[in-house]
DNA sequence: TAGATTGTTAATCGATTAACAATC
DNA sequence: TAGATTGTTAATCGATTAACAATC
């Protein structure tokens, strides 16, 4: 049943879940189809369906998707029920950002530390969590069973950290660390470098040097 | 030759690039190998070779490649021989911390310019670079052919920014916004969503309920 | 020369899509 | 009932990998 289903496919269910969350929000139907989401989403209907049918039966001939049953349901399969506590690593510019984004709000987040090696920076209050000393990160998360960790230190310690967050129990890493993170088979990491996918539209680009 | 190379493939010669450099950066060695290449990245050799065999041979049987030469190639590839500059559209907090982010340096990008809808923000200075108002979005981006956009706005007002950026010229854009964007084909589009990134993770991660 | 590694072919693997019976 | 849409099967499409001749 649950078994062996491709990671593609769960990366798309938080897309799924974040369109649906979007129509429920307009408040203009009670229920949707598979075509409706697949051209909202640029998704063939086909795939939605495929997609959903690996965790069970959602829909009704006919009529298509509850909305909010279908939301419940992918909530519950992405274990995203109650609120998970994050540790923040590094208050720099971009953690701060972090820190001050209310997006993580009922989508099944918080920020719950926030840590830096800057003594300039070790008790200063951002958004209400005040800035602890690295030298607390593992007591910290292990003490409160922290399983995910955002990473927004400089690339020439983002391992380092890593190492020390896998350690202590962590088990899945958003890094925006411009580099290419070793981790143990059980550990999941996911990268954001904005250079990364910028270099990957310019090759689309026709640049200008033709003058 | 040049002919439909899959976008998968262009996916990852950022990647390529990014590790040559560290390895370039190391000083310990001339050449590389798709072996070492792969060990590095997780990535098997085999993908690396058939990957660059879309553009050409670029190394040398029983030594590998030249990491300088291979870098040079991609940077050529990628169209990054030359700085892009970008329009930030956006001045909150991760704006600021996209302004003051000193990745995009050698990489291929500049931050060129930055707009915000907010009195309050406009005029003020961000890393040397003085926050314009958004009417002034669709002349500067004419007037100076920018092809790029940094999109860090609320969600409810990211469709709009893109039509207007897309109307400007721009055809490439990363999104911070929690949304799906409506562009033309011969737009690219980006995305960042840490939440959406979590939220996959999620799925691998026991759920701490069960007491 | 012997060892290493490329570029490429063919085989394998996996993901997407088209189509449709079932049924609301 | 007629129309709409699901869940699923089989076909298609595309990407990855194994293997190896060529050659530095």
């Amino acid at each position: 049943m649950t078994t062996e289903i491709p990671d593609i496919v769960i990366g798309r269910l938080p897309i799924y879940l974040r369109e649906l969350r979007q129509l429920a929000r307009e408040e203009k139907q009670l229920t949707t189809s598979s075509h409706e989401l697949g051209r909202r989403l640029g998704i063939s209907s086909a795939q939605i369906r495929k997609d959903l049918s690996h965790f069970g039966e959602f829909g009704k001939q006919g009529t298509g998707y509850h909305i909010k049953y279908l939301i419940e349901q992918l909530q519950q399969i992405l274990h995203l029920t109650q609120e998970w506590p994050v540790a923040l690593i590094g208050a720099g510019y971009l953690g701060h950002a972090i820190a001050h984004y209310n997006g993580f709000q009922h989508r099944g987040f918080r920020i719950a530390w926030v840590f830096d090696n800057d003594p300039a920076k070790i008790g200063v209050e951002m958004n209400g969590l005040t800035v602890q000393s690295i030298d607390e990160l593992e007591e910290t998360i292990q003490q409160n069973h922290t399983k995910i960790a955002i990473i927004v230190v400089p690339a020439n310690v983002a391992q380092k950290i890593t190492d020390r967050l896998v350690t202590a129990g962590v088990e899945s890493i958003l890094s925006y660390a411009p580099i290419n993170l070793k981790v143990p088979n059980h550990v999941h990491v996911s990268y954001s470098d904005p250079v990364v996918q910028m270099q990957q539209m310019t090759y689309y680009l026709q640049p200008p040097n033709s003058r």
